[in-house]
DNA sequence: ACCGCCGGGTGCC
DNA sequence: ACCGCCGGGTGCC
């Protein structure tokens, strides 16, 4: 099953091609109602804006105006509101809004709105029957041709927005200069910093308490005046603490952040019972806090919390225990099972979650974590909320802080939506609230315009840090590493090892050629999926693939009873009630355990053969039967099951396979011109890591195993293990590749032996950068094994294409945004 | 008068 | 709000 994580057939670049991006269709006018009720001001041709209100108790299509500073200025009037609400709540359209003419002294009753109205070239006929419908009248342009050529237009210009973005981060950096490196407590943070670790740690420490306006906001007339909608006031605008961390991978994010949280240490009184309403008051506290300094009064929050991949705890685990000293920070790791008291979880430092964790407290109305107000919140791989709508993204949007970090080292995928997430994340106002972010970003950016690029430019800029391995610091390349060499070792079969290749790939071919002839890959992807599963798996060793290749069809097989959860715990219940095993038509205890649709439990012999006769029935029930109504058991995970048969087969007096065989001589070779070099196997299959095991340790090697089924204290103890040094330490980790996730440190080893090719390069570049990263002292020899002749060969070949393809600066190393494989690949693959 | 008309109360959603 | 709308008071000329 793990096998097929990452297989999903479309990703979201794909359902938000560049045709259909949304367009200006033209605007309508409207009136802000209720102006008196609201202190939010506004001037003359300012951009408001606007905002759904489905709780709101008088009317659930409201929409209510805010200025930029986030404050309510009114409502958009009922009958308005009831056209656009529907079509908002839908993503049909996306607004923004102007208002034209100054409001008059004294305050008016009402005021009049231009609202934009912007949607998908494939929408725009059914909104424009909506708005007329809503007796809305729509004004485009003079010109009557306008929305459709303007429609030409983005589709035109859009084609290189991804270009353009690259240069998103050219002005990151720029307005650096001014970093002063900063040294965290020696006594605390035990690990020397890199001379750019310093330049990140005064970096960070400077936007948890910036000086300067925010970006776009000047001083004028003693008053301040947001430049972009001309909105004015006497209030000075809230800084934003905190911003986008963005330093490529291996340049020591984690212990730079965690320098962050020593250095910027609040100090509390005793244990910060009394409650803090002490919120920071705009205009105040202007000057630079000394670090350290002494102030009885504070009892703030002391809480991070620090949100990341579950893939990515250990390491946070792991670099706390290496770099702080014991006790200086008190950390809780909030997973699995964990503490509900608000006032406990504030006496610590670090609160440490995954993002799973939060959305699963979402929305419940108890969430712990929502309820406290956190000293700062950190987003580790920020990225995966880039999708605003999940559930994960809106969890970690409704977190409260004072301080907020989005931390990512691919921060931009070609898409400058990617980009509002964090922005919303990191409540980013005016650009957090998506229609300016759509007014003033987004769209003048799809049009082409200077003036979206330059804009995005300098407000990523202002809160962005971004370094990557070829950033110069004081003239030298900020991470010199030792070089990495990349070499395939091809594989020849056996004579017996071929045949069976060869038969199982015919099948396959003749099964995926007649779905491509018909033209429903897509429909039978996991059939597709399935078959070159199968030869892949032939390529490591027969052993992991069964012989028939038609009896795992979905046709052939009977489903897996975990694709019906239901059933599945009630066969998990029946068990630990100690419900009588045996099958009732053998009487004896089943070897494959079938559950039928009624519940009933038989060998998965007896009651297929139950189903050959006409109208079968349940032989206990009497209910009718068909194939579709039984589920297969698979044994149970948490037995040893498993892995007892693998030892079995691995036992049986079988030959290695080839290409066992070869791995065994590379690592036997090395051992003997180098016997305490360390080297790591990664395979994509847990069971052939399972199987190595054996051979390798009969051949007197030490090995460890770190794969995804294990605990996260499990990894971390198996990387500490393979860290040690000497005579008795252990000189080979067989990894699964997605186990080897972002921020696992694999320097230990300076081999890596690749077992069987993943066709998304981007995935097995990261688990190489696990050991070629900071830290390596020894040159990286990295060794594929592909077996020649055979479906391995053209993956490689797949990959050079995805490589050709993303020659572009960013996304290059986001392994997701080219996860997926398409029918051209298949074909690739598939030699057809 | 099951109406029209008058004039006071009232006002976002 | 110098409006619209609501609902109570009122009622031939």
């Amino acid at each position: 099953m793990d096998d097929f994580s990452d297989l999903e057939l479309f990703d979201d670049e794909s359902s938000q091609s560049q045709a259909s991006e949304p367009y200006l269709l033209g605007f309508v006018i409207a009136n802000i109602v209720g102006l008196r009720y609201y202190h939010g001001t506004i001037n003359r041709r300012e951009m408001v804006g606007l905002v759904r209100e489905p709780l709101n108790p008088h009317d659930p299509n409201a929409i209510k105006v805010i200025n930029v500073r986030a404050a309510q200025v009114g409502h958009i009037e009922r009958s308005v509101a009831a056209v656009l609400a529907p079509l908002l709540d839908s993503f049909t359209i996306s607004v923004g809004a102007i208002v034209p003419k100054p409001p008059n002294t004294p305050k008016p009753y009402r005021l009049p709105v231009q609202i934009h109205i912007f949607a998908r070239l494939a929408a725009s006929a059914f909104v424009l029957d909506a708005l007329a419908g809503g007796g809305l009248s729509l004004i485009s342009d003079p010109n009557p041709g306008f929305a459709l050529s303007e429609a030409a237009i983005v589709q035109e210009k859009k084609p290189d927005e991804a270009t353009r973005l690259d240069d998103v981060f050219a002005m990151v950096g720029k307005n650096d200069a001014g970093i002063v490196p900063l040294e965290p407590p020696k006594d605390i943070v035990l690990t020397e910093l890199l001379p750019h670790q310093k330049e990140a740690l005064g970096w960070l420490v400077d936007r948890e308490d910036p000086c300067n306006l925010p970006p776009f906001w000047e001083e004028k007339d003693g008053g301040f005046c947001f430049l972009l909608t001309n909105h004015q006031t006497s209030d000075r605008p809230e800084p934003l603490r905190g911003g986008i961390f963005a330093d490529d991978m291996g340049l020591g994010k984690t212990l730079t952040l965690l320098s962050l949280i020593v250095t910027n240490r609040p100090s509390y009184t005793a244990h910060g019972s009394k409650k803090s309403n002490s919120r920071k008051k705009p205009g105040g506290s202007r000057k630079k806090r000394k670090l350290n300094e002494e102030d009885d009064q504070v009892s703030g929050p002391r809480t991070t919390l620090v949100v990341c991949p579950k893939s990515v705890l250990s390491s946070w685990v792991t670099q706390l225990e290496e770099h702080i000293q014991v006790g200086a920070l008190k950390v809780y790791l909030y997973y699995q099972e964990r503490v509900k008291d608000i006032e406990e979880l504030k006496k610590y430092d670090i609160v440490l979650t995954t993002y799973n964790t939060v959305a699963s407290e979402y929305g419940s109305g108890a969430s712990t974590l929502e309820s406290i107000d956190w000293l700062r919140v950190v987003l580790d791989e920020a990225h995966v909320i880039k999708n605003t709508a999940s559930k994960q993204a809106k969890a970690v949007f409704a977190l409260n802080a004072e301080r907020r970090w989005a931390v990512t080292g691919t921060p931009i995928q070609n898409r400058s939506s990617d980009l509002y997430s964090l922005i919303s994340f990191l409540r980013f106002e005016p650009f957090a609230t998506k229609t300016y972010w759509t007014s003033l970003i987004q769209l003048p950016l799809h049009k082409g315009k200077e003036s979206g690029m330059l804009r995005l430019q300098s407000l990523i800029g202002t809160i962005t840090l971004r370094r990557t391995k070829d950033t110069c610091c004081d003239g030298q390349r900020l991470v010199a590493l030792p070089p990495k060499i990349v070499e395939t070792c091809f594989v020849e079969l056996s004579a017996e090892e071929r045949e069976c290749y060869d038969e199982m790939e015919s099948q396959a071919q003749s099964i995926i050629s007649r779905y491509i002839d018909a033209g429903t890959v897509l429909r039978h992807y996991s059939t597709v999926l399935y078959c070159i599963l199968r030869l892949r798996q032939i390529c490591n060793d027969v052993a992991l693939c069964p012989s028939d290749i038609a009896s795992l069809l979905p046709t052939g097989a009977l489903e897996d009873v975990s694709n019906n959860p239901e059933l599945r715990n009630r066969y998990l219940s029946m068990i630990e009630d100690g419900d009588d095993f045996d099958c009732p038509v053998c009487l004896s205890q089943p070897e494959k355990v079938v559950i039928t649709h009624c519940a009933h439990i038989f060998c998965e012999a007896c009651i297929l053969k139950v189903l050959k006769r006409t109208n079968p029935p349940c032989p206990i029930c009497r209910r009718q039967l068909s194939r579709s109504d039984l589920f297969l058991v698979p044994p149970t995970k948490t037995s040893n099951d498993n892995e007892d048969d693998l030892q079995k087969m691995v036992n049986f007096d079988r030959p290695l396979s080839s290409k066992v065989k070869t791995l065994l001589k590379l690592l036997i070779t090395s051992k003997e011109a180098n016997p305490s070099e360390k080297s790591i196997v990664f395979s994509q299959f847990r069971k052939m890591l399972i199987l190595l095991e054996e051979p390798l340790k009969a051949a007197g090697f030490r090995v460890l195993r770190l794969d995804g089924s294990m605990s996260v204290k499990k990894r971390t103890e198996v990387i500490q293990e393979f860290g040690k040094n000497g005579s008795h330490s252990s000189t080979v980790l067989l990894a699964a590749l997605k186990a080897a996730g972002a921020g696992i440190n694999l320097t230990a080893a300076s081999r890596v032996y690749l077992v069987d090719p993943w066709w998304n390069p981007a995935v097995e570049e990261q688990a190489m950068d696990r050991v070629h990263r900071i830290g390596q002292k020894q040159e990286v020899r990295i060794i594929r094994l592909i077996v020649k002749d055979s479906i391995e060969e053209r993956v490689l070949e797949l990959q050079e294409r995805k490589k050709r393809l993303v020659g572009g600066a960013f996304g290059r190393k986001d392994p997701k945004s080219q996860a997926n494989m398409r029918v051209e690949d298949i074909r690739t693959m598939m030699h057809l």
